[in-house]
DNA sequence: AATCAGAGTATGTCCTAACAAACGGACATG
DNA sequence: CATGTCCGTTTGTTAGGACATACTCTGATT
């Protein structure tokens, strides 16, 4: 039960120790080392082995129980939560999730236009009457097969965006090269049938199942940023998601 | 700027200082007493008029931070993000979701059973060949509205369950009263068209909209408690989340 | 006048220290 | 034998201090 884990803390990297830790013990889970259901050290006896504070050690053992990796329990101990948990669902853009699973996506530029908000879109993005936005509708491949259709407006404040930029790379590596660092997302996941204009794009049958997805982006000043409106195909597209009681 | 927010705190409570003071930041958001983009004072300034450690302040911001109310931003200040900032996704049932909402759902428990876990069964709980579940499969309907079809399965060496019971009660709320502390879920969201079984139920055309969402609970002593298959009208029912960037 | 350096400010990280509360098992008691 | 009480263990909460780092603004220099 002991389980000696030997973590190396670089005290001289620009990493805090706490991160350190988070990303040890993380992969000690992943390679297996870590058992699921078997039980750490307590905080004082694993702090002293790394040489840190018990604070710091906390506050590392604090990140990965809000990630559903450890459950603790006063009295008890910590221990690796059983069961394969999922990759929470993150601040990510779809091209993300995809590029991180190994799959080469494509991106169509359906339409692409820099034009005046209107009423929904400045309501959306707190803009004023007037403001302009980049507004355009992708279509996102995957293999040759169609998996997303995608509408975005976006302020045109932030960072230049034009139709060949798009085809390129993902959205939210734009804005993040534009200088956002994007801090929250407020998303609305449900589900329709597919109509006569989306069924053709996304290579199925009008009536079938879509996925769509509604997300309003905010950075880190407070502006939100982007706003969207998904559909994706239902019988190859989900959400994935590990909820975690605070 | 120096938004003067006069909280309590009272130390004699057993609710821990931190967390009164996320409240006592929430209210004042919520109540537009904070306003969206109005900067805080600094945390010093903040736990000084408090009587609190900069640390209990610190953590208590760290709360608000995560849960999206609040931004921070080094060598300036904190500041209130807020905009219209919805309820994120909890470890909560619909029934609760409902309940909170100030709607009265009522449930009918179409099948019930205490058999033994199929296959899929045993491997989404972890349970041993011959293990016996509960299975059921309810209606929930609000306003006399159908509004979800759900199919459950639960271990039974938790507590007794019972057609009454869960015709009076959420699952959730039984499984509490049962002792089980709920400590992470994994789910998945996508979307169906509703089949022949399905419409007649959900008082809608074969062929509609649906969400659908699988669950599986664990308790914070590792087990998998319970899993379910649940469809929702998709014309009524959408998910709705905030996803906080770490 | 434009640009760069530095002071001031606020959050970020890390430490030592202490007490509180809950859990589980051992032990004593009826 | 059953039940309740005590105690050691472990996490939970709080305090107070120190230094690091990033940002803003101002003043000095070119």
């Amino acid at each position: 039960m002991a389980n000696q884990l030997h973590l190396s803390i670089d005290r001289s990297s620009p990493v805090p120790l706490y991160h350190q830790v988070v990303q040890g013990i993380e992969a000690a889970i992943h390679t297996g080392l870590l058992e699921p259901g078997s039980r750490l050290e307590n905080e004082i006896d694993l702090a002293a082995q790394l040489n840190l504070s018990r604070p710091t050690m906390r506050k590392a053992m604090d990140e990965l129980v809000r990630s559903g990796l450890l459950v603790r329990k006063r009295g008890v101990g910590t221990q690796v939560v059983s069961s394969q948990v999922r990759r929470p669902l993150e601040l990510s853009s779809l091209y993300d999730d995809l590029t991180n699973n190994g799959s080469k996506p494509t991106t169509e530029v359906l339409t692409f236009a820099h034009v005046e908000a209107d009423a929904a879109t400045r309501e959306a993005l707190h803009l004023a009457a007037g403001a302009k936005v980049y507004h355009f509708t992708r279509l996102r491949k995957v293999g040759g097969k169609p998996l997303a259709l995608m509408e975005n407006w976006v302020r045109d404040d932030i960072t230049h965006i034009d139709e060949d930029l798009l085809k390129t790379q993902g959205l939210y590596s734009i804005l993040r090269s534009g200088g956002v660092n994007f801090r929250l997302a407020t998303q609305r996941i449900g589900a329709m049938v597919a109509n006569d204009y989306q069924a053709p794009l996304l290579e199925t049958e009008p009536g079938s199942a879509l996925v769509t997805m509604e997300r309003t982006a905010v950075d880190d000043t407070g502006r939100n940023v982007e706003t969207g409106h998904h559909v994706y195909r239902g019988d190859s597209y989900s959400f994935e998601m590990t909820l975690v009681q605070r």
